[in-house]
DNA sequence: CCAGTCACG
DNA sequence: ACGTACGTGACTGGA
């Protein structure tokens, strides 16, 4: 037989410091759980055992291993954050029909050699942990598998006798005679102080044994003077090291291993702690696909028919529950949805992206393609109102969690069928005050989004392509003056490639490094070295135009409808935020800041008859800064219709506002910005070009003159971290596990995030609103206007001409007094037939 | 699939 | 000792 025996603590440990931190959306740490369960999964399929155990510790340190045993036991020094997985991986391997074993008053190391020391001579013992000293243990029925993570990924070493003596040049029993000599301050073994790893090794591969080595030790030439003096003075020490570091193998477990063979996964109970703990990747591969699902329902064959015109009719008057099946992303029942909710009678599914709408209607099953749709509701009939919608309440009750489909949801909250699921996810979003939110804002928005996303923008292929043919024959110019310098076999695509080119070849000197450690060869660092060789801003320029040419250029005319039309997908459960964002294609960061990328902008049109009226707020994000701190000085400055950034240039200078020179207005701009985004000191230097000391003047001096912010800012971080979320004053909330993590850099994370989410969260909440109004207004105006582009402060709306007045005044009514008098917003309204002349 | 880069607010 | 402003999505190279 083979046993494969773990040592929990051990391989816990190793995996909670081998994965970055993970949490679960109500910050419970799950790393050392998501490691433990990779290691496991890979040791089980490099060894294929018959039988499986987990020895763990449950006892208090002892003199042997006292530090070891202090994590293990959960005192001083195995932090909260793992301490807290310990007895979940324990129940996890129980579910998973793995025996775990724990004998008080003795570790886990004991148990494993104990098992080791029963192989009988047709077993093998296969003993995974991530501690060394395990490896006196290996012989020719027992290998010891070392076990670690590195970058996220299990690797395992494998020891059996010949890799152990090749690397200790002794066989394995001699190594607990090398700890003695050497000690090992981690576990508090003292060993012969001044022996230390290279001397242990060779006299033990000499002497063979701590006995002979002493029996030699007055004569034996191998030893320095000053080494045998210390051996002879620390005998004791030396024969104590040697009986602290033996591992047992007398421990009281039962060593027969059939009795290890594991018994039948609890699949039902691990499913539900695994989604409870957000780990599905990993209990899909436990349990499997199949068994996930199988247990979460009963599932039944879907029928397809078409939806009859009679059932089509009786649509509108059904109650309405809104489901946003995933169609794309659902990890279940990807791409069906979960069948038994079509069987629920009056249950309409209805998803954004114009793509298709599940209906359960009385009983009978069908999906409703977007022309079905469309037909529908332009014949005017009146669906009853959503009155629920699964996916956006998980978002708006956690917008971490990234996966919205239902199936999942099913598992996180754990309920039997989908009424269910909305009856708990509105139980909880009435305890948050969160209703609203769903009803008033993310309901209501998803109909726009849906009309937005089946709509679509109008664009002038023929234009893009000659964009295109033009970059092309630019990108070839560029590249033809580049080949010189590179080589015809240089990728200048590659940063790798570049960096070598750079910095190994021309001899530049690399600005920075990325996180990875590589050359960065970034813009930011390629404009600095740009006088240095000439071929540096030519590749600043042939990054700009491939950019161009293959995102934009080729990006969108790939995916141009036949109604000439772009269908971009309006996401509304993707951000952390609660700000939209925009995919397949991304029409959210089409180029404006540079004259040549803008050129695409003109590219986007009004349809015949129509113009295009775009519509920006005016610093939005500084308003409701202003707005949420109470900050008088900024918010009389915005009722004055003041340049905000002049204005704070002056106060923050001491200047009046026309001495404000357009160097000290960019620098109170960077640093208004700065402080939506939490600002530090070093990042304004860089930012505005100043040393440190300077940025650190600047910024005392902005709360000085603005100190309503800087209490604000004080005020959302403690709010935070009582509460564990930062929140939006429409009651929208981040959790932020990160405010309580052990690792500083982290928790300076959090801390911004908690000034920066209720800041862009209230803006994106706020757009929302007027575009809920907005596309109210317009209908119930008669206007055919209607939006079809939304970029975070800005919505564009095409409009027949002859409705532009009108819907212009509308568009700048609904976006300015989306949030109330508190706050001084400004909508500006310009048109064009393009988008470029309409900003 | 990740890292690097770069487009936007 | 280390990293260093918030939020996104698309494309490319390379393991």
């Amino acid at each position: 037989m083979t046993l494969l025996a773990l040592d929990g603590n051990s391989i816990l440990n190793r995996a909670f410091y081998g994965i970055r931190t993970l949490t679960t959306k109500d910050g419970r740490y799950t790393n050392a759980l998501v490691g433990f369960l990779n290691i496991y999964l890979k040791l089980t399929a490099d060894v294929n055992p018959d039988a499986v155990t987990a020895a763990f510790d449950v006892k208090a340190p002892t003199f042997r291993h006292a530090m070891y045993a202090d994590y293990k036991a959960g005192r001083k020094g195995m932090p909260a954050e793992l301490a807290e997985q310990l007895p979940l991986i324990k129940e996890i391997l129980q579910l998973l029909g793995i025996r775990v074993l724990e004998v008080p008053g003795w570790e886990a190391d004991d148990i494993l050699g104990t098992l080791a020391a029963a192989a009988s001579p047709d077993d093998t013992c296969t003993i995974a942990t991530g501690d060394r000293d395990s490896l006196q243990l290996v012989s020719d029925r027992t290998t010891v598998r070392l076990a670690a993570t590195k970058g996220g990924q299990p690797v395992t070493t494998v020891y059996s006798p010949a890799e152990v003596e090749a690397e200790y040049l002794s066989p394995p029993p001699a190594l607990i005679d090398i700890k003695a000599l050497q000690g090992d301050a981690s576990d508090n073994i003292p060993g012969v102080p001044g022996i230390g790893e290279k001397t242990a090794r060779q006299l033990i591969s000499i002497y063979k044994s701590l006995d002979n080595l002493y029996d030699n030790v007055a004569t034996a030439p191998e030893i320095k003077p000053a080494a045998r003096q210390k051996l002879i003075d620390n005998r004791d020490a030396a024969y104590l090291s040697k009986k602290l570091g033996t591992i047992r193998c007398d421990a009281p477990v039962d060593t027969n291993y059939a009795s290890y063979v594991p018994l039948p996964i609890d699949k039902l109970s691990l499913t539900k702690l695994l989604s409870s703990l957000e780990m599905f990747r990993l209990l899909e591969r436990l349990v499997g696909k199949e068994g996930v699902g199988s247990v979460a329902l009963s599932s039944a064959e879907l029928s397809s028919a078409e939806l009859s015109s009679a059932q089509l009719s009786s649509l509108p008057n059904l109650p309405i529950i809104n489901d946003r099946i995933d169609t794309t992303s659902g990890i279940i029942w990807n791409p069906a949805p979960p069948l038994h909710l079509l069987q629920t009678p009056g249950i309409r599914l209805y998803t954004t992206d114009s793509k298709s709408i599940w209906a359960g209607v009385l009983g009978s099953e069908t999906q409703l393609n977007s022309t079905q749709l469309n037909a529908t509701q332009r014949n005017s009939t009146q669906f009853n109102p959503i009155e629920f919608d699964a996916g956006l309440a998980a978002y708006i009750l956690n917008p971490n969690a990234g996966d919205y489909s239902t199936g999942r949801l099913l598992l996180e909250y754990d309920a039997a069928d989908f009424p269910e699921l909305c009856r708990k996810l509105e139980e909880r979003l009435r305890e948050n005050g969160q209703l609203a939110l769903l009803r008033e804002i993310e309901i209501p928005l998803a109909r726009v989004l849906a009309q937005m996303e089946h709509d679509g923008v109008q664009v002038e292929a023929e234009r893009i392509r000659a964009f295109g043919v033009e970059l092309e024959e630019r990108i070839e110019q560029i590249t033809a003056q580049i080949r010189p310098y590179a080589g015809e076999e240089l990728n200048l695509n590659s940063p790798k490639q570049l960096a070598v080119l750079l910095y190994d070849k021309l001899g530049l000197s690399p600005g920075r490094k990325t996180k990875t450690g590589a050359r960065s060869t970034d813009a930011e660092t390629l404009e600095a070295l740009a006088e240095e060789h000439p071929v540096v801003s030519m590749i600043l320029e042939y990054r700009t135009l491939t950019k161009l040419k293959s995102t934009y250029a080729d990006g969108l005319l790939a995916v141009i409808g036949t109604d000439g039309r772009i269908h971009s997908k309006f996401n509304q459960t993707d951000t952390r935020t609660g700000r939209l964002s925009s995919s397949e294609p991304n029409l959210q960061n089409i180029p404006i800041r540079r004259s040549l990328g803008a050129e695409l902008r003109r590219c986007f049109v009004a349809a015949e008859g129509c113009i295009l009226l775009d519509a920006d707020y005016s610093q939005i994000e500084l308003r409701v800064l202003a707005a949420l701190a109470e900050e008088e000085n900024m918010l009389e400055a915005f009722r004055q219709g003041a340049d905000i950034h002049t204005d704070t240039a002056a106060r923050v200078f001491g200047l009046p506002r026309d001495m404000v020179t357009p160097i000290l207005r960019s620098r109170a701009k960077a640093v208004n910005f700065g402080i939506i985004y939490g600002i530090g000191a070093y990042s304004l230097a860089k930012d505005i070009g100043s040393t440190f000391g300077e940025a650190k003047r600047i910024i005392d001096t902005y709360f000085a003159k603005y100190p309503k912010i800087k209490a604000y800012r004080e005020c959302l971080i403690a709010k935070a971290k009582e509460t564990g979320y930062a929140e939006t004053a429409f009651n929208r909330r981040r959790p932020l596990p990160e405010l309580h993590n052990t690792n500083p850099a982290l928790r300076a994370f959090g801390e911004r995030v908690a000034t920066n989410m209720p800041i862009q969260g209230t803006a994106a909440d706020i757009i929302k609103v007027a575009m809920v109004k907005t596309a109210a207004r317009l209908k119930a105006e008669g206007l055919s206007a209607r939006i079809v582009l939304q970029v975070h402060d800005e919505l564009i709306v095409e409009a027949p001409i002859e409705e532009a007045d009108r819907a212009a005044a509308i568009l700048r009514e609904e976006m300015e007094g989306a949030a109330g008098d508190a706050y001084p917003l400004v909508a500006e309204v310009h048109r064009g037939y393009d988008w470029l002349s309409a900003k």
